[in-house]
DNA sequence: GACGATTATTTTAAGCTTAAAATAATTCAT
DNA sequence: ATGAATTATTTTAAGCTTAAAATAATCGTC
């Protein structure tokens, strides 16, 4: 038996945070328990309503918004994820028959990924259930608050990517 | 041929997506973003600095919190892991000699997992610089923004806990 | 006190993920 | 043009993660 229904009192690893720990650790702790309660119920729904994991469901998303494809590099960038990770993730997807690859003619050491027609059907059928989902999971917010926490996390983006590796030899304006 | 410098604008899951897409959509994905790119450089850092994996460092952080140890399954729901993934975990940290388990006296099911002096000192080696690189990746932010994200984030958290499966079943005041 | 239900944990099989090394193609400065 | 450096991708080995099934102990009830 499973025991994964989070009813009752959740204790997840920024709970237990004593309350004069540091600002900056508890908002790292609690971000991560929300991403990964939302990660959790995505996760679940797309494999009980669909029979596919998050992360080829995430690449399909990306491939979506791309009518001209993408490069291996490019969906690793996007996906944030290893370029070794994204060769498993593409061959697994191709077996599937939901997206294609074909060689880039100018470079031959790139290929291109494209939803194949059952590819594109198969995500937009399940675009508006994805979305209703997230729409439960934010329904406790107003649109204000949205709007605010949108605008405190570009902040954090920002600040994340000027802190960190290189952030002194930055050449950008 | 790329437009796309190593430094430059970083192309990631949310930053594609058109500004009339849903709001909640938005946030979710920015939120991920930013948890994403912690977690990266958390983990980076991890590796070079001590030669440990990220999900080691959580549980010993996690044991050294509860100074009576915990079971496999508080750490399941501490973690947020499954609880197949602790088994592999404790015995792996078992066998770097930084935690120990001992069979729980009054219920033979469980066993109570414990950091070992190793452990301890270990774990206690490697908290400074981890909050350090923590308060690196929040130095954008002032103490504000700071308290108006956490507190953002945990409305959040109660509208994740609020919707899904057995919303309606709540036998909470 | 036996028995069905519940709870804690492990096992299994499959898939995901990473970092590092390897392969292969392109670019660039001679 | 040649060769060094860079770029795109794959391979490899190890570890992480999950869901589901299996095992085993405890609990509740009669």
């Amino acid at each position: 038996m499973d025991q994964d229904a989070p009813i009752g009192p959740v204790t997840d690893r920024e709970s237990a945070l004593a309350r004069d720990d540091k600002l900056e650790l508890r908002v790292w702790l609690r971000l991560l328990t929300c991403a990964n309660l939302i990660e959790a119920r995505v996760r679940a729904g797309l494999r009980e309503d669909f029979s596919i994991t998050l992360p080829r469901f995430d690449l399909l998303a990306q491939l979506d918004r791309a009518p001209d494809g993408l490069t291996m590099g490019e969906l690793s960038d996007r996906l944030m994820v290893s370029n070794g990770n994204i060769t498993g993730l593409v061959e697994r997807l191709v077996s599937e028959g939901l997206i294609a690859r074909a060689p880039s003619p100018s470079d031959r050491r790139r290929s291109r990924v494209k939803l194949t027609p059952a590819g594109k059907r198969a995500f937009d059928a399940m675009t508006p259930t994805h979305e209703r989902w997230i729409d439960d999971l934010f329904a406790g917010l107003s649109r204000a608050e949205m709007a605010e926490l949108l605008a405190l996390l570009a902040k954090l983006k920002r600040s994340i990517q000027g802190s960190g590796p290189g952030a002194a030899l930055k050449d950008n304006p």
